[in-house]
DNA sequence: AAACTGCCAACTGTCGACAGTTGACACGTT
DNA sequence: AACGTGTCAACTGTCGACAGTTGGCAGTTT
């Protein structure tokens, strides 16, 4: 059934995915401890594979290593968010510098399509899912074309999907970030990097700002 | 003489300073493959820890692994360079701009100090160390004072370190970029965050430039 | 002589077991 | 009753050994 590593991917490397999974949505709840034996027998793996995939999701910030104690789902509190903020903010305003010099014009039909599928949903009375939120900036970046941004972007957003546990969407907060996603794609569209990343590091305040609020009841 | 874990560090964390020293000064040169069973036994501990060790440099960027083939020391071309700066002046120019807003008049006695120090040396006969140049990058990490982007700049400069063997300061180079360093400590002390992100912005490119060149033989 | 095939050593991926540490509970003391 | 102490179970850190895979080499074929 399972040979060690039969044609594609370590235990260790699906342990990981696993892993990951659960604790993004939470089925592995902020604050609690992961015991190596318990989770290792659940997966069907050894403690060796498992070691190997908690400290990889440490070293991506979705667990903290305690030493002797083990390791930890971080819970946050409004002070992570904002200084993990600072980080997201430097990054993707650097990345929508770089889309607005950087893009195709098959990169700005993704943009309008991811746009208009917020806007068709929206109006349908959906709320604006938040998979469509990381989808839009998850496209801009793909038009900035710079993979070692991309990848620490993608890093921080999982952490925070983490945080995102608590948060609430409400609708006045929907509204404003369709349109400043709008906003972006107008900027890149023209090319105008400086305006793309104001607009950027404004929404990434406003979004930091809900969360904030949402984090302190 | 080596208890499991005596009082402070685990095996493996020692591991990982060990080769993260090794990798950097060269002494396990770009290219190179590292041998678990070899590399063990040299620092005299099993093979658990040092494949902890390593995944935790491959993490850094400092190694990249290979499955069923093992960990090596990545060597760059100029195109690596090129990309990697990308992210770095993302950071930094989030971090000037930090800086200029947050920074004490403690921070600025240490930039100015830095700085001092490197243009006395210099006219000393000196060459620019390379030591300094970290130091005012750390430096002015510190008055920006944001944890998770400083994380994220000591990893990067870490590969630009890694990547830097090669590199012959040449005097021009040098004498601008101590150029760059007071400008940047006048815009910080001044407050003006746009100025501050403009300099390091030229300042990192012109870096980047010299590096590729040197790359390019 | 070049290319293909089968074998082999070396190394990584994985496992189960042992040793040391940590936090907690129970007990005795003040 | 509150506090300090000793003991203990649970868990992490570490180790040595086995299984599977990879790349290279020798031998054979065309």
């Amino acid at each position: 059934m399972t040979p060690p590593t039969p044609l594609h991917l370590s235990l260790a490397g699906q342990a990981v995915d696993v892993l990951r999974e659960q604790v993004l949505t939470g089925e592995i709840p902020p604050g609690s401890r992961v015991n190596e034996v318990e989770v290792a027998q659940k997966l069907g793996i050894s403690r060796g594979p498992l070691r190997e995939a908690i400290r990889h999701l440490a070293s991506e910030g979705l667990l903290t290593l305690v030493p002797h104690r083990g390791a930890f789902v971080p819970d946050a509190d409004a002070e992570d968010v904002k200084a993990l903020f600072e980080l997201r903010t430097a990054l993707e305003c650097a990345a929508a510098e770089l889309a607005a010099s950087r893009r195709t014009d098959v990169d700005l039909v993704r943009l309008h399509e991811v746009c208009a599928e917020s806007r068709s949903n929206y109006k349908a009375g959906q709320p604006f899912p938040y998979r469509l939120d990381l989808a839009f900036h998850q496209t801009l970046l793909d038009a900035a074309r710079s993979p070692h941004i991309a990848e620490q972007v993608r890093l921080v957003q999982q952490r925070v999907v983490l945080l995102r546990s608590a948060l609430e969407d409400d609708p006045p907060h929907q509204h404003a970030s369709m349109d400043d996603h709008d906003e972006l794609v107008k900027a890149v569209a023209d090319g105008d990097a400086a305006r793309a990343s104001t607009v950027m590091r404004r929404h990434l305040s406003r979004v930091c700002a809900q969360m904030m609020a949402s984090l302190n009841h």
